[in-house]
DNA sequence: TGAATTTTTCCGAAATCTCGGACAAACTTG
DNA sequence: CAAGTTTGTCCGAGATTTCGGAAAAATTCA
C-alpha cells in the first residue's frame, strides 16, 4: 500500500497540521509550499496522491489539477477548500478530481480520504504493471500458425535456459530434460545460435 | 466501467429519489428495501457497489457493513447518514465503509461519490482477473521438461482457439493453419475433449 | 423424416523428430 | 604442453507426427 502524499498548501500552519495528522495516520507526507515546487514530482508514475489546497496566491487548485491530469489522468487530486467556495470544489470534483474536503477539517476524515485515495493508487499502479508484464508475455502468443507459435516459444524457452547456464549447451539440454543432441537438433532448426549467449 | 450501485434503502420515497438521482447519472441502480432482500446480490464477485441507508428498521448499516466486508472486504459500501449520527458514520468508515453521505444529499454528490466506488470496485475486479490469468500462466511456464512445457503451451493455444469457435475443430483448425486431422491427432495425444468448449 | 452438412474416427505412407553413438575441433587445467 | 573435458557436427535407425483419403457418427435444416 502506498502512502506518500504530495501536499501543496502555502500556508506555513495549515500545512504544519495537515502534515501530523497524517504522519499520525501512518502516511508520508511531502510538504511543498506551492505548484512551483511541487511540479517536478508530478509524473505519471508518482507513486502516491496529490492535496492540493484550492485557493493560493500565485496558482489555484484548477491548475495543479489540469496540470496533473496531462500527466496522468489517474493521479487523485484532493482538494482544500474553505467553507464558502464548496461549489467550487464540487466544480472540481466533476472535472475529475477525487475529492474535496472543507478546511476546517477533522484529521480523522482528512486521513479516510487520503487513506482511500491511496488504495485508488495503488490499484492503478498494480493494473499497469501487470498490463505491461501481460504484454510482455503474450506478444508472441497472437497470431501465426499453431507450428509458428510453437516454434516462438520453444525459442524462447530453449533461449531462456541458454541465458541461465551462460552458453552451456550440455548444461541447458540437462535442465530441459532432453538429450544433449535433440537440443543441437531442435537449435538447428530454430537458428539458436549458442555463442551469443556466452558471457 | 461498471455500473450498478445496489441500494439499501426502507423508505420508499427516498428510495426512488436515490435511483432518479443515479439514473440521471447514467449508472444502474438495483433498489432494494432491506438487507434481507439484498443478501443474495452480496457476493465476492458482485460487479457494482452498496449503497446503505445506515439505519433501518430491521437491521442497520452496520450489518450490511459486517455481512459485506465477509463476502469480499473490496466491495464498497456507502452508508446514508442522517445528520444526528455523522460521527457514527465516521466510526463505519474507519472500519472498513467506503464512504458516508449525509441524508438529504445532493444528487450530484451522490452520483460523484458513486462513481468513485464503482471504479474502484472496477480496479479491483480487473486486478482479479488479471491475477488469476496472470499465475495460470507463470505456473505452466516454469519447471518441467522443454517437452512438458510446450505441450502445455500448445494445449493452451489449441483451447484458446476452440474457444473462439466455439467448439468448431475444423473452424479451429483453420485458424490455427493445420489440416483438420492434424488437430484431432493433437487434441488426442494433449487429451483435449471439443465438447467442454461448445456453448 | 430424410437429405445435406459437419464432426469424428480410422488408416497408412511420407515426412519429421528423437536420441545414442562416434569423432574432430576447441577449450580447460595441471 | 599434454591429458582430460566440453563443444559442435554428422550419421542412421527407430519412434512420432503430419496429413490426405475415406467412412462412420452426429448435427443441422428444410
Amino acid at each position: 500500500m502506498l502512502k506518500k502524499v504530495l501536499i501543496i498548501e502555502d500556508d506555513p500552519v495549515l500545512r504544519a497540521s495537515i502534515e501530523q495528522a497524517l504522519e499520525l495516520a501512518d502516511l508520508e507526507p511531502i510538504p511543498t509550499n506551492g505548484f512551483t515546487q511541487a511540479r517536478r514530482s508530478i509524473r505519471s508514475n508518482f507513486r502516491g496522491v496529490i492535496l492540493s489546497d484550492i485557493k493560493m496566491p500565485d496558482h489555484n487548485g484548477f491548475d495543479v489539477l489540469n496540470f496533473t491530469q496531462a500527466r496522468d489522468p489517474n493521479l487523485p487530486v484532493v482538494l482544500l477548500t474553505g467553507h464558502s467556495d464548496v461549489s467550487t470544489a464540487m466544480r472540481a470534483v466533476r472535472f475529475g478530481a477525487y475529492e474535496y474536503l472543507e478546511k476546517p477539517c477533522d484529521p480523522q476524515r482528512l486521513a479516510d480520504v487520503m487513506r482511500r485515495a491511496l488504495e485508488h493508487r495503488t490499484l492503478v499502479l498494480e493494473n499497469r504493471a501487470m498490463l505491461e508484464e501481460f504484454d510482455e508475455d503474450h506478444f508472441v502468443a497472437e497470431g501465426g500458425s499453431l507450428t509458428e507459435r510453437l516454434e516462438a516459444h520453444e525459442k524462447k524457452i530453449i533461449e531462456q535456459a541458454l541465458v541461465s547456464t551462460n552458453g552451456k549447451v550440455a548444461k541447458a539440454a540437462e535442465q530441459l530434460g532432453i538429450p544433449r543432441n535433440t537440443l543441437y537438433d531442435r537449435m538447428t532448426k530454430l537458428r539458436v545460435v549458442p555463442k551469443a549467449f556466452k558471457r
